[in-house]
RNA sequence: GGGCUCAUAGCUCAGCUGGUAGAGCACACCGCUGAUAACGGUGAGGUCGAUGGUUCAAGUCCAUCUGGGCCCA
């Protein structure tokens, strides 16, 4: 087809290929520098500060993160369209343990030993490769997204800068005596050989089935009595120091054969697995508290030596913690070996045994356990105790069980050195906390739990790959903090060069020597490496310039919004932030904090590569497109866990992007068709459709809605307005408008024009408002409808300034008109279904019965719709429906009960013994009127009671609600005549869309009807037949022209019909 | 044991400051279609986890309990 001068528009598909869009946006976007010309208008003005969390670039990115990242994207760009200024920094997180088990296992290294043999400097370099080649990869994925960020000009936790400020930071901490080196006993991963923080301990919890063991320890001075004590953990029985009983639980004393045994009384059950016993007694714990035995491997030299150098012997000691609900109710004590132990041990004096070493192997003195690993001595302890008579049984045992939460080894405990910061200062975290904004509102008790209930941080870390920990510790206990680069050159004395023009990482940091203040000697850095959530929590200062430009940084900081997917970060970012901020400013990073829950799949299970149900983000984008997952993000509750899925995508895509796009398209094509000007001076609002109006208005709604979401982080309240909103533009405003736009073309047609220029303008609105949430369709269709035509325009939607309610455009009268009229269409509709009577059939009357003179005027102004939509002749008005009608009534509560109170029992009682008749006529009128019981009468309104109608046969009715619908069935045969027209039209309609033809091809009909009703009807209605579907020549067929016929079936009468183009 | 949180239709979820339960999907039936490989209508399906309390009125507020999730000990 040619296209005159004046028509711009692109033509439209009726299908939106999101994937094909999507690229060629981005490609666009990219040649027109769309994001930095957006930077540029906006910089200067008034600045809005997102503070972005750093994503861990060690593996592609997944759907999970673009959860959060569409969230981020959507609040800066809604932000950007206000006019702010902005930083569109995004993080990256870069070192840490999960980076090095990646690259170890990409270099097949099993052990710590082996990184060193083949090199730290070698090590090191893998890492920042790793880092940087994820760090591009989710760059990339990000793009696709349609995540605007300043890419150039990412963050990265590795870099010097961010080292540095967290060695400010930690001589702050430092200046105010809160780090020290302590030991404790620590769950240690023998594979990662490091031992592992509270926090990190957390993520591995797994539930596993061990081989617990029951021993029983002869008692020193009661010969053949012992203590039956019960592990789960037998390789830490060689480190046995003590048992512990609860002072307040019973215990028995019971025989078995030759031997006494002692276990709580509860417990006493597991006896009976090897033999009959009887008890011979009870006795409280705290009587067997002090008894002396023979530990199960005192045969050990080392065991004797650290025994008999504390003057100890194994004794019995007391710990209100010990339960009678598994074991034996005497627990197994071992101060190196476990938390609890060794803080028990610390409490009473006791000797502590350390067995094993970094690799999880026994060390020397243990006998045969030397040289063995931990993990697998089991079943040669039990010999071993055997032999020494000592065992008594052994179970399996399922229990949770603290496993690495990177390589997945189960978690040793180990008594080892580490530093710490003690947070005895968490009271001024606080306070911090209560500066914030949660979003949800309980995020401040879970962050305030936390902070009540934490231990002092653990901030080292025996690896490598990481925050090169700024401690100098000198061989006589000496050691200091060094807070940044240019204090560690002013005071470094050896070493220098090594370092000069290197990070401040390991190796090289490894070289250098700073002089101890006590003796004078060499101090060396600590080995350890830091807590990868210092590197995270720091990037407020560290990334916004507070070293080098404050003025810069109070602009900036504390953020509007900080946007986080919840769980794990109360304990991790959102702490490390906390902290941190409050110990170099003592003020709050961010002013706003916004969470979300996890990405599930669409049945709700966790997502997981060896399951086979989790969804790569590339797959996702092109599949559904990333519009379509951006509104699924959207419109989600951020509290709740998200089912994520082909399923649910595709129901996004259906009801609202199709439904979105064939409004677009439609628009479009006929715009294009009539030759369109959107630049025509805009028909005055008084000469609109009412529907026009009406439309106008709920755009307005949708654009305060819009405001106030987007204003208050609620993307999904936003959400499901627009939803809506499409669906009422789409089934009821367009539908309703089709024949405006079907009009023959004429420049004097005002109200064609009208309904151009609304929906044309409802269309550009619309993709404005949605520019935020699916950035990629609404620039499509801006750049159509507006940039296709006018130059001056903003050169992107994001560009434009975000629309804003206009107050003068509301119609809140409309509005309830309209939901009047779309819900009196409803209700006839569904009388015709009951009366099985379809929409096709025309019907001669429909009385709308209400006593309310504007229900009566909004009906009556909308007639020409409802008659349209209905297919009904006439409309017909009454006050009331006496004459059809029985009534009965029923109490309005919501209207009754705040004026009378307890007295509605007795009313409701009243109103069934009341005349209904009388009572209908009152309440129609709009009157007061009374009723009573009893001696009582009460004087009741109109609104007060629902008076509810029972018809005779002859009309289909529906009255439950206001108002009441009466439809005239009855069928004349000049109606059915009626009814047949239509139903042929409709289906060479479908004839005309099976074989193909465009809206504005001719056609000729031929067709054969036996029944005189169908003929009749043919010729009756044969002009109507004709325009209706663009038809030049309809007549009966001749002989041999039905050959391609399709044969098809009106109220049960059969009919041939064929369909040619006549145009080509 | 303590803190937080959740419990509404078969599934996924809406229900703001109390007024007598909704949507989407799925299912069945019917209809509509010259934008819509769409849509509309109807039906079935809910003791709004349980029990008390406040109130004329509770899915909504309060208390207790049960069950799930997270966090802490």
């Amino acid at each position: 087809m040619k296209l005159g001068a004046v028509l711009m528009f692109e033509q439209v598909n009726s299908t939106c290929d999101h994937k094909e869009l999507e690229n060629r946006i981005l490609a666009w976007w990219g040649e027109n520098r769309a994001f930095e010309k957006l930077r540029a208008k906006n910089a200067g003005k008034e600045p809005w500060s997102f503070l972005d969390g750093p994503i861990t670039a060690n593996n592609p990115m997944g759907v999970h993160h673009a959860w959060g990242r569409t969230l981020k994207d959507c609040y800066q760009r809604y932000h950007a369209m206000l006019g702010h200024d902005q930083r569109y920094q995004n993080g990256f997180d870069c070192q840490g343990l999960w980076v090095e088990v990646e690259v170890e296992k990409q270099m097949g290294y099993e052990t710590k030993a082996d990184i060193e043999r083949a090199g730290l400097e070698k090590f090191i370099k893998h890492c920042k490769e790793r880092v940087e080649k994820y760090s591009k990869i989710q760059t990339e994925q990000s793009v696709r997204l349609g995540y605007w960020m300043d890419w150039e000009n990412s963050y990265y936790t590795m870099s010097d800068e961010n080292n540095y400020t967290i060695w400010a930071f930690l001589k702050k901490c430092h200046e105010r005596g809160l780090i020290y080196k302590g030991l404790d006993a620590m769950p240690w991963c023998p594979r990662c050989e490091t031992g592992i923080s509270e926090q990190e301990r957390r993520e591995g919890y797994k539930n596993v089935e061990d081989t617990a063991v029951f021993v029983r320890l002869p008692l020193k001075e009661r010969a053949g009595e012992y203590l039956l004590v019960w592990t789960t953990t037998p390789w830490t029985l060689a480190a046995n120091v003590a048992a512990a009983v609860n002072p307040e639980l019973t215990y028995v004393k019971a025989r078995q054969g030759e031997s006494v045994y002692y276990l709580a009384e509860n417990l006493v059950g597991i006896l009976k697995e090897k033999g009959e016993h009887t008890v011979e007694g009870k006795l409280p714990g705290k009587e067997l508290i002090g008894w002396r035995y023979n530990g199960p491997f005192d045969d050990l030299e080392i065991v004797q030596s650290t025994f008999a150098e504390a003057g100890y012997e194994h004794r019995v000691i007391e710990w209100a913690e010990v339960s009678d609900s598994d074991g034996t109710g005497i627990v197994h004590i071992a101060p190196g070996c476990g938390k609890e132990d060794f803080d028990l041990g610390k409490e009473l004096g006791l000797p502590i045994l350390m067995p094993i070493d970094e690799t999880g192997i026994y060390t020397g003195g243990y006998g045969f356990l030397t040289g063995q690993k931990a993990s697998q001595v089991a079943e040669g302890v039990i010999e071993d105790l055997r032999q020494k008579e000592v065992y008594y049984k052994k179970e399996r045992y399922a229990h949770d069980y603290p496993h690495c939460w990177r390589c997945h080894e189960p978690l040793l405990f180990r008594s080892v050195d580490e530093w710490y910061i003690d947070m005895s200062w968490r009271k001024e975290i606080m306070q911090v906390v209560e500066q914030i904004k949660w979003i949800p509102s309980w995020g401040r008790e879970q962050e305030l739990n936390w902070l009540e209930n934490m231990h002092d941080w653990m901030i080292s870390k025996k690896r490598f790959w990481g925050l090169a920990l700024p401690i100098f510790e000198c061989e006589c206990g000496w050691f200091d903090v060094i807070g940044g680069r240019e204090e560690l050159e002013k005071r470094t004395v050896e070493g220098w060069e090594k370092f000069e023009g290197q990070s401040p990482h390991r190796p090289w940091v490894d070289a250098l020597r700073i002089k101890c203040e006590k003796c004078g000697g060499l101090a060396k850095r600590i080995p350890d490496v830091g807590n990868p959530w210092l590197d995270a929590g720091i990037v407020p200062y560290s990334t916004v310039k507070y070293n080098t430009d404050r003025e810069y940084w109070e602009k900036w900081i504390p953020a509007d919004l900080v946007l986080e997917c919840f769980p794990g970060q109360f304990r991790n970012w959102f702490y490390a932030l906390l902290a941190m901020s409050t110990m170099m400013e003592n003020k709050a990073p961010f002013k706003t904090l916004l969470g979300h829950a996890l990405v599930r799949d669409e049945h709700g299970k966790e997502m997981h590569k060896s399951t086979g149900n989790a969804i790569w983000f590339e797959e996702a984008a092109d599949r559904m497109g990333a519009d379509v997952m951006r509104w699924i993000y959207c419109g989600h509750n951020p509290t709740n866990n998200l089912n994520f899925g082909y399923t649910v995508g595709e129901q996004v895509q259906r009801r609202v992007f199709s439904t979105w796009w064939n409004v677009y398209s439609f628009f479009v094509n006929y715009a294009r068709l009539d030759g369109f000007d959107p630049k025509r001076e805009a028909v005055a609002y008084e000469d609109l459709q009412d529907i026009d109006r009406w439309i106008l208005s709920k755009l307005q709604v949708l654009a305060k809605v819009a405001n106030e979401s987007l204003g208050s982080y609620d993307t999904n309240a936003f959400i499901q307005q627009a939803d809506d909103f499409v669906e009422r533009l789409s089934n009821w405003y367009v539908r309703r408008n089709r024949r405006r736009y079907w009009r023959p073309k004429s420049d004097s047609d005002t109200d064609k024009l009208a309904a151009y220029q609304t929906l044309y303008r409802v269309l550009v609105d619309l993709a404005k408002l949605l520019a935020p949430v699916c950035p990629f369709v609404t620039e499509e269709m801006y750049q159509n409808l507006v940039r296709s035509h006018d130059g001056e325009a903003a050169e992107s939607v994001h560009h434009c300034d975000y629309p804003q309610c206009e107050e003068e455009l509301l119609n809140e009268k409309l509005a309830w008109e309209m939901d009047l009229v779309a819900d009196t269409v409803s209700r006839v509709l569904s009388i015709r279904e009951t009366r099985q009577i379809r929409v096709r059939q025309p019907l001669s009357r429909l009385i709308i019965a209400s006593g309310d003179e504007a229900t009566r005027e909004a009906l009556g102004r909308f007639e020409a719709h409802l008659l349209d939509e209905l297919n009904i002749k006439k409309l017909e008005f009454a006050g009331n429906l006496d004459t059809y009608v029985s009534y009965s009534l029923k109490p309005n509560h919501k209207a009754m009960g705040p004026k009378f109170g307890k007295d509605m029992k007795l009313i409701a009682g009243a109103l069934e013994e009341a005349d209904a008749s009388e009572v209908a006529k009152a309440v129609s009128a709009g009157q007061e009127f009374s009723v009573g019981a009893g001696d009582k009468t009460w004087e009741l309104a109109a609104e007060d009671v629902v008076v509810e109608t029972d018809f005779a046969e002859t009309l289909a009715v529906s009255e439950a609600v206001e108002p009441a619908l009466v439809l005239d069935i009855e069928l004349t045969e000049e109606l059915q005549r009626e009814g047949f027209a239509r139903d042929v039209v409709r289906h060479i309609q479908q004839i005309r869309k099976d074989i193909g033809l465009e809206i504005q091809n001719h056609i000729a009909v031929r067709f054969k009807a036996e029944a005189d009703g169908l003929r009749a009807a043919l010729e009756e209605y044969h002009d109507y037949i004709k325009s209706e579907t663009l038809c030049d020549d309809l007549g009966p067929a001749a002989d041999g022209e039905l050959e391609a016929a399709k044969e098809i079936k009106i109220a049960g009468e059969l009919m041939q019909l064929v369909v040619r183009k006549t145009d080509f």
